[in-house]
DNA sequence: CGCAGCCCTCAAAATAGTAT
DNA sequence: ATACTATTTTGAGGGCTGCG
């Protein structure tokens, strides 16, 4: 008999009864279940677990739509009263979400590229932070969580974290101090590194143009229309060239003060259309969010979130893998009521009827039929 | 030269949006 | 309803250019 979508419980018990979640100090945090006719998030909370094994066998028995845990430790919990309740700490953490465009494999190139970003080029080498202290998961959809195991980070105030995203967003970045060069201020880490990147990459990027390409090139990038002419002109003298790869900007802001001002507008400009764009400040800020349990099924993709290293961020086919080896790939025979388009590594367009598929792919394919009912 | 128009910047204020 | 943010609007101000 194949499974269809009135045996999504089984299909779901089976796969709980294999799983394994992934919640560190479980005893401390908020546990939240989102329940098949909840479209607003958990509606089942707080609820408290000692161990993670009481979670999983609660989950065989009752396979809720969604499984959530806080990212604050409490000192009790499953105190419904937020006085009583005691926020001892809470994790620093990241989100990274975004509107899924065109196929699932592309979404995660572009996921991995911001997460790889965040990670690398803001909390490694701006704050300093271990990699093994770097922990990331795909939430099952839409979002990448980044996460901080350091007991350090876990004791930031909520103006301490806003501080933090702020910064990383690229947000009240003083353009008078971000370059070196117009003031006797020494190339050093931070937002003047990203800024000499952009310099580096400019130099490169006109290395050889002629006067009307580089004209284009800095339209392009952004630079205001009645100015391209002039850092064009700057830029075609070699000795401008030499003075800025010593580090000199001089050069620019000597020439027109307001050269300095433009280059920082594209910097943040592109930077709040790419990593920018995707961060979500509030949940970093807010000592009280919930992510969804590593581990668990997500009732919109019916893909597993799941723990991944740093180094799966280097392409999404490494996320496939893990999405196969959490779910598992034994044969599974389903009946699907209607037609659906499966969108995992490409668009696929699967008609009614019957098929025999490996269970990563099945589990999705009957929830997506599910959803699509539902709307 | 003086003047108008254009393009841009900056900051303040108004407005819109979002999460408890 | 409230607190907090983000976005949009507005207006002052300044440099540049073209024109009479």
């Amino acid at each position: 008999m194949p499974y269809t979508i009135k045996d999504l419980v089984i299909v779901l018990r089976e796969y709980y009864t294999r799983a394994s979640l992934d919640i560190t100090d479980i005893h401390r945090r908020e546990i939240a279940f989102e329940r098949w006719n909840d479209f607003r998030g958990p509606s089942l909370r707080p609820v408290y677990f000692q161990y993670i094994d009481s979670l999983s066998k609660f989950l065989i028995e009752y396979p809720y739509a969604g499984v959530y845990a806080s990212t604050g430790y409490y000192l009790d919990p499953n105190e419904v009263d937020m006085n009583k309740k005691t926020l001892m700490k809470t994790d620093l953490v990241f989100d990274l979400d975004m509107k899924i465009e065109g196929t699932r494999y592309e979404f995660f190139e572009k996921m991995c590229k911001h997460t790889k970003t965040l990670i690398h080029d803001f909390l490694i080498k701006d704050f300093g932070i271990s990699p093994d202290k770097i922990k990331v998961e795909f939430s099952g959809n839409k979002g990448f969580h980044v996460t901080v195991d350091d007991e350090d980070m876990r004791n930031m105030d909520v103006s301490d974290r806003r501080q933090m995203i702020d910064y990383i967003m690229g947000l009240k970045v003083d353009k008078n101090n971000l370059f070196s060069g117009n003031k006797t201020s020494p190339v050093s880490g931070g937002w003047r590194r990203h800024a000499d990147n952009l310099i580096r990459e400019i130099l490169k990027h006109t290395e050889g143009s002629n006067n009307g390409e580089m004209v284009d090139y800095f339209l392009e990038i952004g630079i205001p229309k009645n100015r391209v002419k002039k850092i064009s002109g700057l830029l075609s003298n070699a000795r401008v060239r030499n003075a800025m790869k010593a580090g000199h900007l001089n050069v620019l802001y000597d020439a027109d003060s307001r050269l300095l001002g433009d280059l920082k507008n594209v910097l943040l400009r592109r930077h709040k259309s790419g990593l920018a764009a995707v961060l979500d400040r509030a949940v970093t800020v807010s000592t009280h969010r919930l992510f969804r349990v590593p581990g668990s099924i997500h009732r919109k993709s019916g893909l597993p979130c799941i723990n991944l290293e740093i180094s799966d961020l280097e392409s999404p086919d490494f996320i496939f893998e893990k999405i196969i080896q959490v779910v598992g790939e034994d044969p599974i025979e389903i009946e699907l009521g209607h037609d659906i388009v499966l969108d995992l590594y490409e668009k696929e367009t699967l008609s009614k009827g019957t098929y025999t598929m490996p269970r990563w792919k099945a589990i999705p394919a009957l929830l997506i039929e599910k959803k699509n009912m539902q709307t």
